[in-house]
DNA sequence: TAGATTGTTAATCGATTAACAATC
DNA sequence: TAGATTGTTAATCGATTAACAATC
């Protein structure tokens, strides 16, 4: 899809660009210049020309970039044009919190169902989408097209879901679970370890870095 | 405490590091090799070596690692032989998540109370924590030593939030809001941005990485 | 001792920053 | 046009990998 490959630490800071221009944008700001964009994001001006030019020239000379025009586009790049369909595997609080976050649905990602092996949870449901029974997963990936399955729930269970997931033709992991998923080389991940997190704050406390 | 700065990406992987040693440790592995490692890992054995000798000699040559004591010396590293205590800020579904996830008390981070703005929620607790309002909250850290925030709050309620956390002497944040906060010198920040990680997720799945 | 594997230096690769010609 | 600012090339910096002598 894309020619060169851009690489990770860009593609990291895109959403962050994202979230800037989208608030210049509530602001009513027209155009920015990289050398303001950098002051305000704390990057340097160079890294934002450079970061933007691996996508094409989105900005004009003597002016700057247009924060509208600049906001759509990155918003395709990240493919945030789309809509998605996501379940959320395992109900417990984390999968819960994502399924009550309203914002996800705003930006697309539609999430219509939530799975979960405690039957006490069987036809409960969380802001309108039904809590199913892991057993039924397999039946319903069959009968709906997911693109993007939320794993919140222990690494064993994630381990053991993960074939379901991709059999059935879901093409996209957001793992929480504590475990490097093993899967096809077609199927992208994005881990979220939330302990890990915690550690590095830890770190950083203990070493003031 | 340091002698020689260790750098980001090196502080990034110590908890994975930490993980696999751990699984490791409950299989009763006793020793183990940059190279069997590194096949586990899926990382360079190299990289392996030159990341753990940024904190000094913890293999021997012909031998390679003993798990435990690895194990172990990251933790300390990692700042896990020590207890924190920790408070949430923000009682929705995350928060609370975060408040009911065992698993952080067990490495010593000690979670003592949770804020909110919500008045309906006050009194309530969260496994005997009490949700307590966010106008006690000064007066509670005058009471209490704390070392970490977590805020799962909105962006606005963060950015009012955290001066009277640095005013009484909290020096980690863990924040979870969609805000770069603006804090002392001093303070120490790890963010974890939901809404970006999902963007990220969505980029990959676009483009294939 | 011989074999294995570390610790560490040197080489390579990639990412960030600086500089400036192109151009709006 | 003159001034501002991009797009892009070149220089620098940092991180990863390779190699190997030290040593258990």
């Amino acid at each position: 899809m894309e020619e060169r490959e851009i690489s990770k630490a860009v593609v990291k800071r895109l959403p962050r660009y994202y979230r800037y221009l989208g608030n210049l944008l509530e602001e009513k700001v027209e155009r920015i210049s990289s050398s303001e964009l950098s002051r305000l994001m704390n990057v340097t001006a160079s890294q934002i020309r450079q970061d933007l030019n691996n996508f094409g020239g989105f900005g004009q000379q003597g002016y700057g970039y247009n924060v509208k025009h600049l906001y759509k586009e990155i918003g395709k790049i990240l493919g945030l044009d789309k809509t998605y369909s996501m379940v959320i595997i395992g109900a417990g609080n984390l999968g819960q919190a994502l399924a009550n976050y309203v914002r996800f649905e705003k930006r697309g990602f539609r999430i219509i169902g939530i799975f979960d092996v405690n039957p006490r949870l069987s036809g409960v449901s969380v802001r309108r989408i039904p809590i199913m029974m892991i057993d039924e997963l397999g039946e319903f990936l069959g009968n709906n097209k997911i693109d993007i399955a939320a794993l919140t729930l222990p690494a064993s269970g994630a381990e053991e879901v993960a074939p379901i997931l991709t059999d059935h033709g879901i093409k996209a992991i957001w793992n929480f679970a504590h475990t490097d998923l093993h899967l096809p080389e077609d199927i992208v991940v994005e881990n979220v370890h939330l302990s890990e997190s915690l550690m590095q704050l830890s770190y950083k406390l203990n070493h003031m870095i």
